[in-house]
DNA sequence: TTGAAAGCGCTACCAT
DNA sequence: ATGGTAGCGCTTTCAA
């Protein structure tokens, strides 16, 4: 068995409900009596049980994350949360939803059964998500048992609820207005077209609207085999492209992920097309090996850490009851000029 | 208030016992009672409380994850562990512990408290554990408390506990025989010399012992400035090398991570260096960007995702009784030979 | 096959 | 300033 205040209790010849107060820095209880309680707490290796307590009091101090798949980004994004939300004494738990594999009972509510005091939440890249879809009806419920939750860098139109994202849209103009203002005029925007979320999509506007303030016509290069991975995509596209006669003339291409820039990278080497010379690059996403690249690559920087860290920020304020309408933050995006560009 | 058992039993018309069999399937329920509990649960909404449920068997269905940082390399080893552990219901409570800020309730303490089943521990790096350090007494105290542990990738000398951890030692010396098979003869091992963990050492003592049974002499490369993160260290590293005499003739660099492999790249290139015609070039790790890279890394790859999900199984069985004595499982490591050597 | 009752370890209310 | 006590929602004997 392990030790309990009762235990404790009777070994400090006081009541359970005096240790509990003591434990919990209590000032009605005297500091010599609490005193006393600790040290006996110590001696006889005493560990609160914090179940225990959730049941009683009704709050667990966890909050679930579910995000789509263990990527750097997310574990960047979740440091940033962890790092808040452990200075608030709370625990995250975590729970990657590959969409394949759905079980019967599904993740959130797996997590609520855990009675977790908010979620954070990533939702899966989709474009089909009906308004009665599954995953649909299941936020819609959490907002009717009143479970606290925040949308990481996307969301769904169809829920209103809080939402922290990297401003897509501004970074993505950013970009594209920094290689109109090079001269450049023919600027391919290389981007996955299936499952796109609300993150990419702005992407994609940002640059669309971009060209087309200028005058300039967009020139969307749209994946078309899924590979491997994203860099995997983009260096067969982008091998394909080269060869096309339409794509001639193309001086500048933006890459909607750092990832993608990656493989385009690889692509232009092995055409022997000079970058930045007969080719400009910029990629999405600040990865710290960017600058590592072969020209070291430019990229707008997006703020990941500091994503989960405002999400954490807002779920508390849920937790303490801030009942303001659902907020919808965005996050300021940071151009950075290297080598490829 | 949230629905409860006890109010699936009264609109049922049966005993909260009953309820709580036919929820766990009991087979002592009749089967069309329980299809009754279970339309009456679903229209109340009824939603089951883990936190009482662990209190009351004491099993709390949860892992905690201690390990140092968001690096792609945990993010990777965690999901590994989690895709296991789901599969058996169990969630991962995470916790990363940088090395700085450290608080007085400790984080292996805090997760105690809830009352974890077990944990996967990477303990920190740091040569200087001594026997009565603070982490090794916490790491004892979790043996005497009997809560199930088991370290990743590295573990503590001191402590005699399950360990799952990738075959570093085999690692280097695969590489170490390929460029020696190669021929070269003055082959160094660029290597981060603070806070060493075992894998490290092993990593260096794999290379160290390879080369001198071909009877060729160790260069070993320390970094001497620590820098904002690897690749940078092992940037200026080799920069500083190239221009000493006494690297003169070193035809192949064995990099003791990937993003040191990076690093090393970049200054081989501003220096001119070709790779793989001057210098051959082989990182430790298996990063998918590595195949991206001018020209694509070999590396030796570790299989990281095996790595959480092998720790998890083991964690699993000592959870449900295992007295085995503590294992330390090797995992298989794979040289990849790409463009760089 | 189901019901009754005890209790997991804690908190919070009401006494004293 | 401290003690007594009633649960939080569930599992788990033991009875019926």
């Amino acid at each position: 068995m392990t030790t309990t205040m009762k235990d404790v209790a009777r070994r400090a010849g006081v009541d359970v409900s005096t240790v509990s107060l003591a434990m919990n820095n209590d000032p009605r209880i005297r500091m010599e009596t609490r005193a006393r309680i600790l040290t006996v707490a110590t001696e006889l290796g005493y560990r609160k049980n914090l179940l225990a307590r959730g049941l009683r009091s009704g709050k667990s101090f966890t909050i679930g994350a579910v995000v789509g798949s263990a990527t750097p980004f997310w574990a960047e994004a979740l440091a940033g949360a962890q790092s808040v939300l452990s200075d608030h004494d709370y625990h995250l738990i975590l729970d990657y939803a590959p969409d394949a594999g759905r079980r019967e009972e599904t993740q959130i509510e797996a997590l609520t059964a855990k009675r977790v005091d908010g979620l954070l939440i990533a939702p899966p890249d989709s474009e089909a998500l009906d308004s009665d879809s599954e995953t649909l009806r299941r936020y819609r419920s959490l907002k009717e048992q009143k479970v606290p939750f925040v949308f990481l860098d996307r969301f769904i139109p169809g829920v209103d609820a809080d939402a922290v994202a990297v401003d897509d849209f501004a970074a993505a103009c950013q970009a594209t207005e920094y290689l109109i203002a090079q001269k450049h005029r023919r600027i391919a925007y290389l981007y996955p077209p299936h499952r796109m979320n609300t993150a990419q999509r702005d992407r994609r506007e940002g640059y669309r609207q971009t060209m087309e303030s200028h005058g300039v016509e967009p020139l969307f290069w749209a994946t078309t085999k899924p590979g491997n991975d994203r860099r995997e995509e983009a260096w067969e596209e982008t091998r394909n492209r080269l060869n096309e006669s339409e794509s001639s003339g193309v001086t500048a291409i933006l890459a909607a992920t750092d990832s993608m820039a990656v493989g385009v990278l690889r692509a232009l080497h092995e055409s022997s097309v000079r970058v930045p010379e007969q080719m400009a690059l910029i990629g999405c996403g600040g990865a710290a090996f960017a600058e590592y690249l072969q020209p070291p690559l430019s990229a707008v920087a997006l703020p990941i850490r500091e994503l989960g860290a405002q999400a954490a920020r807002l779920l508390l304020l849920r937790i303490e009851g801030d009942v303001a309408p659902p907020k919808r933050v965005l996050l300021p995006t940071q151009l950075i000029i290297r080598g490829s560009c």
